[in-house]
DNA sequence: AAGTGTGAACAAGTTCACAGCC
DNA sequence: GGCTGTGAACTTGTTCACACTT
């Protein structure tokens, strides 16, 4: 592909992958982009617009085959591939999203889990050791992971991140409200949910339901 | 404000409020949006743009007092309010998100919690009881909440966002991978952690780390 | 001198609309 | 006839650059 693809684009498609993959496991033939659309609250020339960008995968006058174009987005998504995640911070929250049912089947393999309290460190957690977090660099020099997940206390945000890109992680999934740097060939995201709900009540307090 | 805010503008807020309420609490007095640019990873011009939606709040020569434009991100985003907020499904990730600390120094005040399991209903977390999702319609009308947080599984979520919007909640944060529908005077946003790991995946991908 | 606020220029992203193919 | 794929038109969002204020 010669020409840059926006980022918006390539977040959109996981969302049209999860429905293909529905429908894909539903027996649905085809599909148009207007039915698409519909279900998923995008204009169908958007959906056309974004898969253009990766080739032609639909029929005229037919529309696109469920299957081939689930598996296409499955390769442009690299979701063919299995990818090693490890998981810091064993906490409630490090405890839920580690043990989230949904990885595994889409090609996420949790291959380690870390924090530094002495009271979890080798406790057990879906039949995996939880390891001593000083001993993430090592594990990643010996068995390098794809993605890092972090679910530490905010202070120690930063330095798990420099931990992970020191181990060769490429990609960091950042649970802590605070924002940390990343080499720049280093993809971040942050799930913040305090940010969420604070954009949501600026649309709230102008249709005025806000309690003193 | 006469004009339309795009809502991109609104999405940044938070993340300069929470610079501007960490400064604040540091006793930093002005701030300039070069400075507030770097810290963020914003353009100056950005931030200046943003602000300039809804006043004029900096000083020419001098930059903004971080105090003062703190505050004006308070009123804006409704933060000076406390909000109620309920969430509905108290597995591990509900469990993990009600109990997270970063809610209530933030003004959200989480006034319910309910689960449909009964091993579950009746137990106590953070001192409340965890109440029958069937009274959460009820216990709506007689007491409303501004923001319901949904986290059961993904086959019952439109069912819980109906009873939410039903019984008055304007602003929905979804953590299952279902997308819903709301009524169009409805807040919706989604919090999908396989989502975000597949857009990343695509970038790796390019880089050639994937594994067999 | 330094830094805001903002119209104007520019860039990015979305939708239109239709030629072309099934 | 129906629906894709895609340039072109349009809309939205970002950056520039400078007049203005302290």
């Amino acid at each position: 592909m010669p020409i840059e693809i926006p980022d918006v684009v390539i977040d959109r498609l996981p969302l049209y992958y999860r429905l293909l993959s529905r429908l894909e496991s539903e027996g649905r033939g085809v599909i148009s982009s207007q039915e698409l659309g519909e279900e998923l609250g995008v204009t169908p020339a958007q959906i056309r617009k974004d898969l253009s960008y990766f080739g032609r995968f639909g029929k005229q006058g037919r529309g696109y085959s469920v299957q081939r174009l689930a598996e296409e987005l499955r390769l442009i998504l690299g979701l063919d591939k299995r990818w090693r995640v490890v998981v810091v911070g064993i906490g409630r929250l490090g405890r839920a999203i580690s043990s989230y049912p949904g990885f595994e089947g889409q090609g996420f393999d949790i291959v380690g889990r870390y924090d530094a309290n002495p009271a979890v460190i080798g406790t057990q957690l879906d039949g995996q050791e939880i390891r001593d977090a000083r001993l993430l660099e090592a594990d990643l020099s010996a068995r390098p992971a794809d993605i890092g997940i972090v679910a530490v206390p905010a202070e120690y945000a930063q330095q798990v991140v420099d931990t992970l890109t020191r181990g060769g992680v490429k990609a960091v999934l950042n649970y802590t409200p605070a924002r940390v740097q990343v080499p720049p060939d280093t993809e971040l995201k942050h799930i913040n949910p305090v940010v969420f709900l604070q954009s949501m009540t600026y649309h709230l307090k102008l249709r005025g339901r806000a309690r003193a």
